[in-house]
DNA sequence: AAGTTACTAGACCGGTCGTCATAGTTCGCG
DNA sequence: CGCGAACTATGACGACCGGTCTAGTAACTT
């Protein structure tokens, strides 16, 4: 059962990458494999399920990997404020770092391929991760679980939203904006 | 100069349509075409840029329509907070009706075809008129116009990421959660 | 009737995703 | 060790659809 080649976990490296940047549409498998430099026929082994079982799983992959930024981001930082306002400079610092490309590794995927069910379902798992995230950080900080919950989701939403404004207008100022708002949210909520 | 038929904005109706539920690169000329009922061989002729140009066009009419309704329901309702709260039972709605289709006009295309100028500058015209509105309606609430520019890019950011969790969880939970969150917020600024 | 403008049909080529027959590689078992 | 079965990999192929453009028809003007 043991694979013989890192063909497969390349094919998903550069999927995660593409349709990161690019959203699934916009990304063709040609120049998927070619990026990967993957014959064609491999595509159909390793995914069977074709484009979209590559994508469902890619996006699973880079929603694992923002899941664990953000859990050790909160971990280390000083209180569930400070952390995200961390946070946010990172993703800006990302975002900028890239000509305004790579935004949410999740978002551009969500929306234009909306009609797939598995990727909706594997872009919504990667946002409630994320969520818990924050919420168990929340909660951790002595907020009350319900209100942890709905914290949370505003969190999320804001950040989200956040990183599209500033993707489109190629300006970091709505993060900046935001990460200010939510920590005096956050910080107003727990005393 | 005068148009004989009414070809031109039958096209721009049906891209604002399929943009918005499809966006960029998922929707196709074949699809547009037919649905719009127009002859392929029109498209070059009303639109010499091609798709992209179709795309910025029928975007700034989908910016201008929802601008409008911004602007009516907060110049309708009692103050910012209830307004706001309005608005985005509005927009629940809509997305609800279409079975999570229709979520922000311009979002999926904004992040799936960043990467052409015309269009991403549509887009972020779009946002900025959307965000003026709402600056606004809280300076004429009397906040302080600094803080009401910043204040507005929370909220926009904020409804934007609501609608795609929404969307993307077929859940309009995250934009009660947002909503309430954006009135306390407001109205614990007006005093 | 001739000229000008408004519009349209369809051919075009490159690229799309997906399939398949075949080739190469590794392993279990006699 | 040697053989065959199972696993892995390959790229040529095809049916189709993508956006673009040229060559043409229809309508109005003078």
């Amino acid at each position: 059962m043991s694979r013989r080649t890192d063909t497969r976990d390349r094919m998903l490296s550069t999927a995660a990458e593409l349709f990161h940047t690019q959203g699934y549409h916009a990304t063709g498998l040609n120049q998927l494999l070619s990026a990967g430099g993957a014959p064609k026929g491999s595509l159909y082994f390793h995914f069977p399920g074709g484009k979209e079982q590559l994508a469902a799983e890619a996006l699973a992959i880079s929603g694992g990997r923002l899941h664990d930024v953000l859990r050790q981001t909160l971990e280390t930082a000083d209180g569930p404020g400070a952390a995200i306002e961390t946070l946010i400079g990172h993703l800006a610092e990302t975002l900028a770092a890239s000509e305004f490309r790579r935004g949410c590794p999740l978002s551009t995927v969500a929306l234009d391929a909306a009609d797939s069910e598995p990727i909706r379902r594997a872009c919504a798992e990667g946002f409630g991760s994320w969520q818990a995230v924050f919420e168990d950080a929340l909660t951790g900080a002595g907020i009350a679980a319900r209100r942890a919950g709905e914290l949370a989701t505003v969190v999320l939403a804001a950040v989200e939203g956040a990183l599209l404004l500033a993707k489109t207008r190629h300006d970091t100022a709505p993060l900046r904006a935001v990460a200010a708002h939510l920590r005096i949210t956050i910080e107003g909520e727990l005393r």
